[in-house]
DNA sequence: TGTAACTAACTGACTGGTCAGTTATTAATA
DNA sequence: TATTAATAACTGACCAGTCAGTTAGTTACA
């Protein structure tokens, strides 16, 4: 279908998919214009009609993203967290897992983590918009655990290292290191290991 | 000082040692020959004497410390895992968490989860040569431990999760999405925090 | 209804700059 | 002097961004 007879309202959120793929197959500096235009159905001229450079192209992917992410953690999640933090915790590690289990939604994570690496504006970008939000959500579960004496006191910096560091791995051990040939960990098997490992603990009879 | 009047011999150490840091900074891609060259102490060209190509550099590079950390998952360690599982895991996180907030060893870490999803074949050699290393490592002190009736009994997959997962995001964390003007979280703290977490669990009264 | 005028959306050839890799030459050393 | 090490100038491919021109769709009017 030619480029003209699709809405053409819908052309930013096209060029922003069509370079999201693009960026995360190439990275950022590898991704050619052509490309991004080639997968959007467009020239690489038309693609400069909706963005001014490569780069806010990429601005753009993040942020559409940080948007789209705070909606991810529900509000749902929050209220269930003063009733029961644990209940609350096994909830939020069973959608993150599954997030972190989609090749899709992990696309703009895995090249934000690429770019992250040689650009401190996207770092901090990511930081703010993402991490951060994590880490506060987390806070108050945790908080709310302790107050109850159902939960361990930690600081919140390593409950953050904790809870999103396994799904981070688990991406990455998902979609980019790959053993090929062979069925990855399923994310059921994961959630169920991983509740018993972070609720429970490793030890079966603890000492500390 | 002068190339030429430095050792021949040890060129090839000290290109590969540019390279890293400017790979690590800008990326494969971003990264130009003519700067690893100028890090080095050297033209371009000389370069070219050592090696074939930018992609050989970065080849290099990885089977490089590939062999060097083949040495840090020491012998000591292995033999300690008969004697007490658990403190073969307290060791080995202990070791970990040192390796992750080391600016300068991380740098080939960093740059290969970049590079990796971009290069099938680079993600493939770390797969191999490091990621089943610590599989493997790990593995055999889980399946100790569960013989010895002190450890629960996960999938070793679900169990480098848990335990390289905060790994990573402690790197992370530490080095490239770093909050300014703010000191981050301390070794010695995280590895309290986080021995309490994986071996005794989140949860002060387990249920499960 | 048919057609002329208009315009938003798009195209693809082109340009200027960048950079991996090469080569002709020079310096150091045995 | 012969050999090894290194340089600096060069080449050619590549690609982000530009722009003159095209196309498809819309409005105005007889």
């Amino acid at each position: 279908m030619k480029a003209q007879q699709r809405k053409p309202e819908k052309r930013p959120d096209e060029i922003l998919d069509a370079a999201t793929r693009v960026f995360a197959r190439r990275g950022f500096e590898g991704a050619r214009m052509d490309d991004v235009a080639l997968q959007a159905g467009l020239s690489k001229g038309a693609l400069y009609l909706y963005f001014s450079s490569k780069q806010a192209l990429l601005d753009a992917i993040l942020t559409r993203f940080a948007d789209r992410f705070t909606n991810m953690l529900s509000q749902e999640m929050v209220e269930e967290a003063s009733r029961s933090p644990v209940n609350a915790i096994k909830m939020l590690i069973a959608r993150a897992i599954g997030l972190a289990s989609d090749p899709t939604i992990t696309l703009v994570p895995r090249l934000v983590m690429a770019e992250a690496m040689r650009d401190k504006d996207i770092a901090a970008l990511y930081r703010e918009k993402i991490l951060d939000q994590v880490e506060n959500a987390l806070s108050i579960l945790l908080q709310e655990g302790v107050r109850q004496g159902v939960l361990r006191q930690v600081r919140a910096p390593s409950l953050v290292r904790a809870i999103a560091g396994p799904m981070i791995m688990h991406m990455l051990l998902s979609h980019v290191f790959v053993k090929d040939g062979q069925a990855g960990l399923s994310p059921s098997v994961f959630e169920e290991d991983l509740l018993d490992i972070l609720l429970g603990g490793l030890m079966l009879e603890p000492t500390r």
